[in-house]
RNA sequence: GGGGCUGUGGGGUAGCUUGGCAUCCUACGGGCUUUGGGAGCCUGAGACUCCGGUUCAAAUCCGGACAGCCCCA
């Protein structure tokens, strides 16, 4: 396996073909093959983003991917945005179609017209929707797997509601969301507030979690945007009040994707493969028998899977012939999985387990009967030791800078910035590290390090 | 957006300069023997990205397409 601290991108590469997450070979750009154990851990993490979501009085639903041009409103900024990365469908068989249609880049216009339509008081407010679908852009620049992708995986809740006040609470409970999917997935990131210039297309303002990756480098996993009346005046969205009279409703969104999972391959592998958060990994229990010609282990084993099954664990038992122990014990490492039991001669006499955890050294054993207790501490060690690791990457990573020539190592830097254009571009042209706006999650004031004009704490990092 | 590099069995590679039988490792199938940290022996199958050009002859030289990687903005 390559080194992950000397060559991360190979290692990143590696990495996802060795634990079968993801198969890069089919033959279009940007558009790879979710394989069985990716696929399973990406379903893990969009199943808590249902939960939450539902939680949070956010309701699924699915909306197709074609867009007439019509419905696109391409006057409208919000599309010029994009209109640089769509997928056309001009056909259909032989037949050039009366109306192009674009493949959805994300999915305002194709839900905002049926907003339109649904929203007529403010009794129907406010709206909440959310859906789990592939989004399609012509990315220009260099595809690189589940981080910089032209069929994204994406998970878009919208929501509709009668002021800009209802609206930026709603932004806090997308917060709320974020921080319940961060306590499974343990991203160390940083929650900032984009420049004006760098907001997303159409909307008011953009808060972003940018998760600080091996190498400073910084990606945005979780975008959340206050869309004002902006949306609502061009796709005509209107409630009337109590008092009978009509209203733009005020709008937000929240986008996350696969680079979720991309971040966490990064972040937590080592150089013996992947790490996954007990959560969301497909497999959190792997039992490895060792055979032996006194005791039937393959059976033994697969009554502690039975048991730990019936407990809610996910868990499987590796019974393959041709394989050692010990090649075992290096592909299921390779895989994440995050607590290994073995089980040979020694434990089926003495009723016990010998238990490893994958990000912890040794081993321990534990009597049958504690079986489920010692695995559940297992797991939750295993999460902790994520956790902590995540803590420090925050502060080894991310320095804090005193003036613009610090900025120039390999980290992402915080500095106080006066919020103008001319200082950070100063920044970024002298020091290659982006501007990602003022941080919301480690706030303070201080004299901006270009012009010593007042400015909050903001950050600047390469960027994925 | 600009520049550079690469494409050989499933994966990793040698061969390309100087055109002439395609190398090794790994993974895979079958058999025997093994199994407490990536076992061993025997055996089998499997490749020059695609299209066009040059040539008696192209993995090798030339052009284009597609795909991948790196650097810079």
């Amino acid at each position: 396996m390559q080194n992950k601290k000397e060559n991360f991108s190979e290692w990143y590469n590696e990495i996802l073909e060795t634990a079968e997450m993801s198969d890069k070979r089919y033959p279009v750009k940007g558009m790879n093959v979710w394989l069985p154990y990716g696929l399973k851990a990406m379903n893990m993490i969009d199943l808590l983003a249902r939960e939450l979501s539902e939680d949070h009085g956010i309701e699924e639903v699915r909306f197709p991917v074609l867009i007439t041009r019509n419905q696109l409103a391409v006057e409208f900024e919000h599309l010029k945005g994009f209109e640089g990365e769509l997928y056309w469908v001009t056909k259909g068989g032989y037949d050039q179609l009366d109306i192009d249609m674009a493949l959805r880049p994300t999915s305002e216009s194709a839900m905002y017209p049926m907003f339109s339509l649904w929203i007529r008081n403010h009794a129907d407010l406010p709206k909440r929707i959310f859906q789990i679908v592939s989004v399609y852009r012509y990315e220009t620049k260099h595809t690189r797997s589940f981080l910089r992708v032209r069929e994204i995986h994406f998970y878009e809740a919208h929501t509709a509601h009668e002021s800009y006040e209802d609206a930026e609470r709603q932004i806090g409970d997308y917060m709320k969301i974020w921080e319940g999917l961060n306590r499974t997935l343990k991203l160390p990131h940083v929650i900032n507030r984009r420049p004006d210039w760098d907001k997303f297309p159409g909307a008011v303002y953009t808060i972003a979690a940018d998760a600080i990756m091996p190498g400073g480098r910084t990606l945005q996993v979780a975008t959340m945007h206050h869309y004002g009346e902006n949306f609502s005046k061009t796709y005509d969205i209107r409630y009337s009040d109590e008092s009978g009279e009509s209203h733009y409703v005020h709008q937000t969104t929240y986008g996350m994707s696969e680079r979720l999972l991309g971040a966490v391959i990064g972040i937590h592998g080592d150089d013996m493969g992947l790490i996954l958060p007990s959560g969301i990994a497909p497999v959190q229990v792997v039992i490895v028998p060792i055979p032996s010609q006194s005791a039937d282990t393959a059976s033994y084993g697969a009554e502690i899977m039975r048991t730990l099954r019936m407990e809610g664990i996910r868990c499987t038992v590796d019974t393959r012939d041709g394989y050692t122990p010990g090649w075992k014990y290096n592909y299921w490492e390779m895989k994440g999985v995050p607590v290994r039991i073995e089980v040979g001669e020694k434990e089926v006499s003495s009723q016990s387990v010998t238990l490893a955890v994958r990000t912890i050294k040794g081993r321990r054993k534990t009597s049958l009967k504690d079986l489920t207790k010692s695995v559940r501490e297992a797991l939750a060690e295993h999460d902790e030791k994520l956790e902590y690791n995540s803590g420090r990457v925050i502060g080894e990573s991310v320095r804090h800078a005193e003036k613009v020539e610090d900025m120039k190592g390999q980290f992402s830097y915080f500095a106080y910035w006066c919020g103008n254009r001319e200082c950070s571009d100063r920044i970024e042209s002298e020091t290659e590290k982006n501007c990602l706006g003022v941080t919301l999650s480690h706030p303070s004031k201080g004299k901006c390090v270009v012009c010593g004009r007042d400015g909050d704490r903001a950050m600047f990092s390469r960027t994925y």
